[in-house]
DNA sequence: CCCTCTATGTTTACACTGTCAACACCGTGC
DNA sequence: GCACGGTGTTGACAGTGTAAACATAGAGGG
């Protein structure tokens, strides 16, 4: 064990008064529950617990518990598009875009609570967390500038590249929801297929028409 | 105490013990609640107390809370498919199916909080609410008989009239969630223009190939 | 070196929530 | 006419988000 307890000779960090970097805490903390025991985990007073830290020690960094749910759903986008990022760059053209939808329905699978909150009802009014606004808008302008790419390249139809993202974007968040829901466990075969022709029909809606 | 209490004469309804259809006076004062008050409103006790009921009465007919909002998105889901029954008989082919997209989208912002409850995560799991579940498997259905009616008259293309269903119904999803979240607002001149952009791609991405 | 200032945590308290257990009422079927 | 079971009530409890007052400690100026 640890007998030296009173006697804290050099640097042992016996629960100091000051926390340190308690925000970063608290959101990985927030994190973790989420993703281990779920939605209906993710309390204030467990977060905080979990961060071996009062009740109301979050509020110095918070105004309030849907500020904290918000940088998690923030730091939950940051991921999501590094996920789409990386995934995109292994593969040319139409290639790399089946692999960023890819991407993201595996991501939503992987996290499906940490994916549900980050569309959740709580960090609903995007004007209320403008860092969250922002992290969402990246993914949004990431997808957008890759279909401009595939525009120039003769791939993808013309037409505005945001409004283009905007409706792939929805497409892999509805069939993300409907699986998540098991809504579609009846109806398709397997969420393979369901993403397989999602994303046939969105890219043939936004392929160059063969004229 | 009140001695007429006792002599009813006629049809004074004077607070009866027993309620009469209780269950749907609570399904009813929730989505009242829900429309005006707003999700965070949608409490068990706000409930009963608008049902002019004690607050453990809804357990009589509600096992828990989760219970209670999955029968308001239930009927939700039911009140969504007539509408877009509705819309889609007026107008032939692709006329009628514009109109059901439209639809769908209005529904769910004339009413975005009753919308955010049927998607939302209380009642995630459809296997624990099975009569949500058909709830939400008619309005696939009736959207996958419009393909295949339009298959039929070879305006949408082959395939599964269901994965085609539950890709239209996606897309829809998706754009209903990131507009009403605001993430569009910045990104799309208007609701309008998206909803016009979604529907004519994935309209593309579904329509017999011009060879 | 000390001393105050301020950012960060803590304690205490409150109103409110979902839910359980025990009890009260009353219409229905024997 | 009467027991019974379905429906509603009261009371209680643990857990939640949050506000107010207080405590601590590290930083910077005298």
């Amino acid at each position: 064990m640890t007998p030296a307890r009173s006697r804290p000779v050099a640097a042992v960090p016996e629960k100091p008064y000051h926390h340190g970097d308690l925000r970063r805490a608290l959101l990985d903390a927030a994190l973790r529950i989420l993703r281990d025991e779920g939605i209906s985990a993710l309390t204030l007073r467990a977060v905080a617990r979990a961060a071996g830290v009062s009740a109301t020690a979050p509020y110095r960094h918070f105004p309030d518990r849907r500020a904290l749910v918000a940088g998690v759903a923030e730091e939950g986008f940051d991921r999501l598009r590094v996920a789409m990022e990386t995934a995109a760059g292994q593969g040319e053209g139409r290639e790399g875009f089946r692999n960023l939808a890819f991407a993201y329905v595996e991501f939503a699978h992987a996290f499906p609570d940490e994916y549900r909150v980050m569309f959740g009802p709580e960090v609903a009014h995007h004007g209320d967390h403008p860092t969250l606004a922002n992290a969402s808008r990246s993914v949004l302008a990431m997808v957008a500038g890759g279909i401009r790419e595939l525009q120039r390249a003769g791939v993808v139809r013309d037409g505005d590249p945001q409004l283009l993202a905007v409706t792939l974007w929805a497409t892999l968040h509805g069939v993300v929801m409907l699986s998540l829901d098991g809504q579609s466990d009846e109806v398709a075969p397997s969420r393979e297929a369901l993403v397989t022709e999602a994303t046939r029909t969105i890219m043939l809606g936004l392929a160059v028409r063969p004229a």
